[in-house]
DNA sequence: GCCGACAGGTCCGAAAACGGCTAGTTGCGC
DNA sequence: GCGCAACTAGCCGTTTTCGGACCTGTCGGC
């Protein structure tokens, strides 16, 4: 994945261990759990972003997502910068914010409702470089069976989001 | 090649094997491993060049060399004379000149600095014709990836110089 | 004179490998 | 029969890998 305009980025920890941020002045690019998978090279290789901790963009998501994890908040106010990626995995991402907090939908509906039923790994691949973690909810997508299948973050991550929204105490 | 003026030569050996040298009245002309490739005619047919083990630019030549495989000599002070090869191979050969000892450089980047940047076989064509070896330092370019590509000594002797150099050291 | 070989490097296309899957089948224990 | 785990085989976009083609100056051979 390629990150041509200018990045800044900072850093904060939460009760699932510390977060990154990234921003454009396209608005909020990405933002990770420390050591998961798809990590962007900028973050950890010799050539890092600039690291700016009072960008506005940066301490308002930082905010946000505070409250979230205090259980004050469930929808996030913020610009997003998904310009990057290829063509299907934005349409994914799209679809992922569609996706209500407290609600789970299954690989296969999304890919259904994106037009291409067979493409539900191709989904999956899609979701896993989803490069704003929580905000672009890509926790909410479980297998078909329900079941946590996997998560960038490590699934204990994805469990403890989920159970933070209440998304698993649907009995059906 | 050709060898117009007057040529004398004489052996002498050191670690990597017998070395030839040959010198015209200009200065040190060419500096060649026993066995090695493109090795000039006038050293291994029938009319060789007259030998002259006295001959004080070759005595030079002898001592600095193996001041040098003693570790104890890294730039020499030699005359040199390299006006035989094409305007081509001479600007090569003057670009490898500028190559400090301990440092490596890449076909591409030798090629890049003349302007040819599509020229890379050829300058690696002119190098592998370098009439002195070790004093002008064809020994120091590799590939684009660092490996050590070729060598008209054989790549254990390019290894042996490079290491006794210093330059395998560098872990970019 | 024309052709082919070189001490490399870049680019592009094809092919293969790799996933945050899933429906279908098999094989087991009740 | 039934339920469940384990395995299989397709599914598809992306990434990685790999193999040619081409470039360039010189020399040796035809």
């Amino acid at each position: 994945m390629k990150f041509d305009d200018i990045m800044v980025h900072a850093t904060f920890s939460s009760p699932l261990g510390t977060v990154l941020i990234a921003a454009t002045d396209k608005g909020l690019a990405g933002l990770w759990f420390e050591g998961q998978r798809h990590l962007p090279a900028e973050l950890t290789g010799s050539r890092v972003w600039p690291k700016d901790p009072t960008h506005p963009l940066l301490e308002q998501t930082a905010a946000q997502i505070s409250e979230y994890f205090a259980g004050h908040r469930l929808r996030f106010d913020l610009a997003l910068d998904l310009e990057r990626g290829t063509v299907f995995q934005r349409s994914v991402w799209q679809a992922l914010q569609a996706i209500p907090p407290g609600k789970t939908v299954s690989y296969g509906e999304i890919s259904a409702k994106m037009g291409k039923p067979a493409a539900v790994r191709a989904v999956g691949a899609a979701i896993g470089r989803n490069p704003i973690s929580i905000i672009v909810p890509c926790h909410r997508v479980v297998g078909a069976g329900r079941a946590l299948t996997g998560y960038a973050g490590g699934l204990e991550r994805k469990k403890a989001l989920l159970e933070l929204e209440g998304a698993l105490l649907e009995n059906p």
